[in-house]
DNA sequence: CCCCATACTTAACAGTGTTAAGTTAGAAGC
DNA sequence: GCTTCTAACTTAACACTGTTAAGTATGGGG
């Protein structure tokens, strides 16, 4: 048998491809994404998905791409609402915590496990990638801060790397720890701001 | 063909299984262990491992358990070398990352990923497990900290989760983003460290 | 000496990502 | 209009995975 029937409804195969396996992704997770589930779900045979993505990895990847470009949006228009650099890396770290929360499937693949899954094939592993955006607007959040005089000064990777270890480190609690018995969430994410950037403050 | 000849060197052939699991999963992880190369590795068919283990998990946890009890006793003695309430604490922080760092595979499975994969099963998630032994540490020392006035009274539960979070954060970072660019290791847990404590001094 | 339980085996199921080879439909050339 | 070629799909298969069902041999107890 050939190919299928071309309908009406007929986009790219390859768009098709991507809209199923971000339903199955979205809602179960890399684990019980699946080539064979992704081909039963738009009607054609697994092979086929091959002719558009090079493996798994590739789309799933691809899946990712928007939510990456969402994270980034959402960090950007939070930190417009700033009122003054402290402010505004607030508004962004909040809006890191809560896009992961909201989607944590996406953020697991992308910052808790992505060793052997995701990223690890690309040799520009960080350059240009949602991470890479999001850190970079961290990194000039804290040179605006030390400048401001609200930071003491200091290596400005250092002190990046220590805000985005802490957000990073409830973001990924919050995920992947549902049973255990945290305090209500907001207080939380709140006290995780809070403290660190109190401990930075000059 | 029946049980394998028994000779001199038979212990247990659950421990002998336990060994050659923890033996591939420290050095490739939960993914690259399989009941068939543990089954290979000892000489046994893979289905001999079922009648000692109900399953991959139930194997895992075993080889988890004693990395547990190694984290536990890290960090209670590390804790023993305290000067003070504060000193106490942050020599607990200090043992904990270095314990996620030298045993990435174990941290990995125990606090970074730990979703589906082990301890679901258990109804008693937390009860008794080296992360409510070590969070219970944790707790103790908030308590100390705040009764001799080195950090602000609050909520211990949440202040104890905050710091979880950091040190947490910058662990599963360095097992995880490898490739990242990060400052120097011991300089960036120190900073870790030392921010989130101090955001809570009083 | 026989029976039987214990401890293992082989074979198989249902699933995974992925590749090689086969087929079919439509476009291009004459 | 007929042939040829190519792009897009198919089926079959490989090498794995965790796990279960059923078969088998061995050593101990009656």
């Amino acid at each position: 048998m050939g190919p299928r029937a071309k309908t009406d409804t007929d986009k790219d195969l390859r768009q098709e491809i991507i809209d199923a396996a971000r339903e199955i992704f979205v809602a179960e997770g890399y684990d019980h994404l699946s080539m064979r589930r992704v081909a039963e779900k738009i009607g054609y045979s697994p092979t086929a998905i091959y002719l558009h993505f090079r493996d798994k990895t590739e789309l799933l990847r691809e899946v990712c791409e928007e939510a990456f470009i969402k994270l980034g949006d959402a960090i950007a228009s939070a930190r417009r609402t700033g009122k003054d650099p402290l402010d505004v890396m607030k508004k962004g770290l909040f809006a890191y915590i809560h896009f992961g929360v909201a989607n944590p499937h996406h953020y697991e693949v992308a910052f808790i496990s992505p060793k052997d899954k995701i990223f690890r094939s690309d040799e520009s592993s960080y350059e240009g990638s949602a991470g890479q955006r999001a850190f970079e607007m961290l990194s000039s959040s804290v040179t605006d801060c030390i400048a401001a005089g609200i930071f003491r000064p200091g290596d400005v990777a250092k002190i990046s790397q220590t805000i985005w270890a802490s957000i990073h480190g409830i973001t990924s609690l919050l995920i992947m720890h549902e049973k255990f018995p945290f305090v209500e969430r907001e207080a939380l994410i709140d006290s995780v701001v809070e403290t660190t950037v109190g401990g930075l403050t000059a």
